[in-house]
DNA sequence: CTTTTTTGTACGATAATCGACCGTTACTGG
DNA sequence: CCAGTAACGGTCGATTATCGTACAAAAAAG
């Protein structure tokens, strides 16, 4: 018997982790989490049924998990339904506190928002997504919804076209083959070649622009954050709307200031 | 035997639901989130054995629990220390996605900033603690901790005295019985006396002015959000540095604004 | 009101989880 | 430098926590 049926399993296809031995798996554990994860914007509210047959559990089970997530105050609901509470974010903010990186950068981000008069954010690279760590700016143009946490496709933005081109060229091509590249705008780049070209592009120059990739008429523009050891820890961006101003233009105006902000972080990292 | 050791139970002091039939009980499940919320600033990485007696675990049982984690990609380890990844923001990210209100307020928020230039919040109790569930505004003044997501225990705030004061008057009495109430400043109100005429006098205007009860030299309004049905289901405040202006001028200037706003948004919640 | 679907609960079967144990590795103080 | 100590990862039989089927009750549909 299939104890753990593969479509209840997280996508986390660049895991190298060695498959767990079973005496080392909660198996508990990764359903519940599943469970969380199941809950979105579409299904913000689910019958144990089903959340049963969207995590691949049987009925009960997603019951019992349910019934004790509901006791711990992570899931509330009236007898029928469930949906997630604030409690959930305690878990993110374990992360959030206990990370170095996001608690440093603040003052980072203050500088190159107050050199480029931009949004400046943090981003680290998560199983195939950008994830937001620490932001700095206005909230004036940008799309509300990336705030810390926020998880976007790597290929569509800055920061995570410079983190995917600086990684191992055999997880690359891993993530190429196995990720659907959807098309946010019209100019959404969606081949696989013409991906593979930019990427060798900016592995040689270490830095990335990205244009109308996610959102129209914006612009990012990215600088990887390497520590003393040599090690990529992540990426710091702006974001800006395009308006009038060249492509050339904007580089020559923030990308300095994003790369000497990161080397003046590279001994606190 | 005792099977879940009352100090490994997050602390939900106000869980009204019964204690769960042992049968509806997945231990894996509750043991391995304490686990996610046993890193701190802290303990960013621990040993097996560590998070072990952080959590009332054997080594092994953590390890286990850990390794697991640790496949699923929310932990990363390298063979002895553990310590969170950026995956387990996932998790809070499935409440916000899912969650109604985090998703309208933004607008309205917004409304609020350009009305008064201050930075506003909207936020919700959940066990005693303020959860900081969206935010507009500059990042100048504020200590750059609260973003989306992030804890506040509930009375040094507006927005927590404000939901404190309108909550159920047992569970008030029960909230204060078994909180320690931290000085945060010289200013913080420890006295449970005090913080009860506080509230009294707050629930009766419905409305909460807090002043340096977190931080030196801020102050905080707040006014409830409320729906048709007249269900209570969150707050909105704005927050900003004293200065020379009296608390009198800052709500002449802010309450109408913040009032108006959670009048337009009653029939959206 | 009857039929159909969905839910809560019970319980025996089973495999998931436990922790004592062992061999190994990493410190540490003399 | 090395012996002593502490902490580590991993194994395995015992145990019990978890599973899913079955059934009754409740809700929803007709």
């Amino acid at each position: 018997m299939e104890t753990t049926p593969a479509h209840l399993l997280p996508a986390r296809p660049f895991s190298n982790a060695a498959p767990l031995d079973k005496r080392d798996w909660i198996a508990g554990l990764q359903k519940g989490l599943a469970i969380i994860e199941t809950f979105d914007y579409a299904n913000p509210r689910l019958t144990a049924a089903q959340v049963g047959s969207r995590t691949g559990l049987t009925r009960t089970a997603a019951r019992r998990h349910l019934l004790t997530l509901t006791y711990l105050g992570y899931v509330a609901s009236d007898g029928k339904l469930f949906w997630l509470t604030p409690g959930v974010m305690r878990l993110g903010q374990s992360y959030l506190e206990s990370a170095r990186l996001p608690r440093i950068v603040q003052p980072f981000l203050q500088r190159v928002t107050s050199g480029t008069s931009e949004t400046a954010f943090m981003s680290v690279l998560d199983g195939g997504d950008i994830v937001y760590l620490a932001r700095n700016g206005s909230n004036v143009y940008m799309n509300t919804g990336y705030v810390v946490g926020a998880r976007v496709q790597a290929q569509v933005t800055s920061s995570g076209m410079l983190l995917l081109a600086l990684s191992d060229p055999e997880w690359i091509t891993h993530w190429l083959a196995t990720h659907e590249l959807k098309p946010y705008t019209p100019h959404t780049v969606t081949d696989t070649t013409a991906l593979r070209g930019d990427m060798a592009r900016i592995r040689g120059q270490r830095w990335c622009i990205s244009e109308q990739q996610l959102e129209l008429d914006m612009r990012g523009i990215a600088v990887p954050l390497v520590n003393l050891h040599g090690d990529l820890v992540g990426a710091l961006n702006v974001t800006m709307p395009m308006g009038k101003e060249s492509a050339e233009n904007a580089v020559r105006r923030v990308l300095p200031i994003l790369q000497e902000t990161a080397r003046a972080m590279r001994n606190l990292i």
